[in-house]
DNA sequence: GTTGAGCGTT
């Protein structure tokens, strides 16, 4: 029984998952499990791993038979340190369902209620940008994120509505999917040349004293990508004649 | 070989 997480998720139903975090990267299964069973009965202890090169990731999960052992192991191995590091125990949530699988099985941070002041220090959240593998796991497909995402769509809606006269671009392309790359690229031929602010929308203090007219423009869709169908935004080339205009002479005939 | 917020395998 050393090695876990081979046989796939057991019976979670009647098992509590403890979160650990803060763990080294070196730290396996089989260093916390003496540690946690000590404090109750292991069902189960599972330490997501990289696909490609196999590390541990960080964190571990550890399954109990019981909430009060698990409670107590959270409450004993909270801050404990491990291999020379803090690890973070609480308990873990199965998916965006775990508050909702059973109420009081899974869920259960309730009587760890504000004392949850650790150590967690508020270290920066930026990670090196060469880092970008472990980026793929951090931006996994969060099962809630479908939420807000679908209420983008909604708005998306009226957007769509007025640029609905060049639509299916390549400019579609652009927008969402992290541009990590192309930012890259651009950053680095443009970091020295380009000024430092001027690109962010919040910079963008009146030049007149008189305040922004409330109407007119709505600040929320130059923020959205800065892209207005209306505006000069569009490429110097003359593309709005494919869809404005099908002769080639009105390219100038503008608004 | 590095890293350090977070929530997972069949």
């Amino acid at each position: 029984m050393s090695h876990f997480g081979r046989s796939g998720p057991p019976d979670i139903s009647d098992t509590y998952s403890l979160l650990i975090l803060n763990i080294t990267f070196r730290t396996t299964a089989d260093d916390l499990f003496p540690l946690f069973d000590k404090y109750g009965k292991v069902v189960d202890i599972f330490i997501p791993k990289d696909r490609r090169t196999g590390d541990s990731r960080g964190f571990a999960f550890v399954r109990y038979k019981y909430a009060d052992e698990a409670q107590k192991a959270v409450d004993r191995l909270d801050g404990r340190v491990v291999d020379g590091r803090e690890i973070t125990v609480q308990f873990a949530k199965y998916g965006p369902n775990a508050e909702r699988i059973h109420k009081g099985r899974i869920v259960e941070s309730a009587p760890r209620s504000g004392h949850r002041s650790r150590s967690r220090s508020p270290r920066r959240r930026h990670r090196d940008d060469h880092y970008r593998d472990r980026d793929y796991r951090r931006s996994r497909s969060r099962s809630h994120d479908r939420y807000e995402r679908d209420r983008y769509r909604g708005k998306d809606r009226d957007s769509r509505r007025r640029s609905r006269s060049r639509s299916a671009s390549p400019d579609y392309s652009k927008g969402r999917g992290r541009g990590r790359y192309d930012d890259d690229r651009r950053s680095v031929s443009r970091s020295i040349s380009a000024s430092p602010a001027r690109r962010s929308p919040s910079t963008r203090k009146s030049p007149s004293p008189r305040k922004s007219p409330p109407r007119g423009e709505s600040p929320d869709r130059r923020s959205r990508d800065g892209r207005s169908p209306s505006r000069r935004s569009v490429s110097p080339r003359g593309r709005l004649a494919d869809s404005r205009s099908p002769s080639p002479q009105n390219s100038d005939v503008d608004e």
